[in-house]
DNA sequence: ATTTAAGTGTAACAGATGTTACACTTCAAC
DNA sequence: GTTGAAGTGTAACATCTGTTACACTTAAAT
């Protein structure tokens, strides 16, 4: 799921040193944040391409009835919710918040706009991540529609197996993973416990090992 | 939440008769889809721009768990996933089927690359709808994201009554509903039964009526 | 080394949802 | 009007998940 965008957005974050492929007289801003603090609320108005330049970030989301839906942790260089600049309703869909100090660059919308029509390079990019986005999203969407909390594991698992093999370390505490699922965490917690049990998984701290991905496939079933 | 796309792409479905922000000399094909046939799958390459220019279709997402979860109907005119012709994994996120006869209008990658660069509104549109889509998708995620029955249901119920009025209709069947929701379709109904005892919401067909919002809210608490 | 906060394991219980099954209603086709 | 298919209401039961509570472990700070 966690496809890696760093090299997506090189060319912008280098502006002003020798960005070569992005105009000498772009106008922007830089703003500087300090650690655990929200930068962006949900509905803030979003009139601005955001990027943070430095620094992580994570994104989540506050659900109606008050509970927590983790979607993930951005690190720097990456655009911040760029999709939402051209919304009919273009209000950021998550709270932001720094886990440590971060740098963010602000770009106007029409200078956006200017850039896109006399860089086609930019334009391709900036579509390209926007359509990487959407598939992050799809792929949520998928997580989040497995029924049992187990399932979810299997699937979130798998993913991790396709890219780095069967033994992996996941960034995440029991608390945030728990929330990423949207789950409660004692029940992540008896999910995990169960599934070690059987022999399915095995954890110590946050390294996970996959002795067996059929067993897990089988959990999607 | 379904806001109208309606007019948005006038400009690309009225090609070849005096679309005017559009070159006289696009290339692309038509083809005719007769009822209740699955015109792409979940996986299926994206390599090209897929216009749905009459008829209609739903999509649904197909977990892995094997479970249905409805995603939405389409009307023409309106493009078909257009935002994974430029992702990374440019498949197809959905299963999309014809509710009745639909024609689909494809134009190469290469030549919406084309059009994009000469036409800055056509890229604008492209862009937008792109970012609405996005917004679509996760207010799916929030909806999907809450826990109990009930507090789906009022979450959707309170859309519509934002859109239509606190009487509107429905397309929808209980089964339908269900899968939309993503839950069991005798767990909806026991769900909208309770909610109709205790006078939240009045249910005719699929006429719907919602005599007190403020019920519904307490519902997403 | 001590202290404290953060993180984890787990149990008991309540509540919600899924499953399966079946009767009933509605609607369209003939 | 009859028939059959699709859609709806509902019950009993199994299962899963959330809630709350608390002991224990680990890591960080002093």
């Amino acid at each position: 799921m966690n496809k890696n965008f760093d090299n997506e957005w090189k060319g912008l974050v280098m502006i002003g040193e020798e960005g070569d492929t992005l105009p000498p007289d772009l106008k922007y801003s830089i703003k500087s944040h300090k650690k655990n603090k929200i930068i962006f609320r949900q509905g803030d108005l979003c009139d601005a391409l955001y990027i943070l330049i430095s620094g992580s970030v994570k994104t989540e989301m506050i659900t109606e009835n008050g509970n927590l839906l983790g979607i993930e942790i951005i690190k720097a260089p990456r655009p911040l919710a760029p999709a939402f600049l051209f919304s009919d309703n273009n209000r950021f869909p998550v709270d932001v918040t720094t886990l440590e100090k971060a740098e963010v660059m602000r770009i106007p919308k029409d200078e956006v706009l200017r850039v896109m029509t006399l860089q086609p390079d930019f334009m391709l990019q900036f579509i390209t991540h926007n359509a990487n986005r959407t598939q992050f999203l799809t792929n949520r969407l998928q997580l989040l529609s497995i029924k049992t909390i187990k399932g979810k594991i299997a699937h979130f698992l798998l993913e991790q197996v396709s890219e780095h093999g069967n033994t992996f370390t996941i960034n995440r505490n029991q608390t945030e993973l728990a929330d990423f699922f949207g789950v409660a965490r004692p029940s992540l917690a008896r999910s995990l416990s169960e599934m070690i049990a059987e022999g399915i998984i095995e954890v110590n701290k946050k390294q996970y090992k996959v002795p067996d991905n059929k067993k897990l496939r089988d959990l999607l079933m």
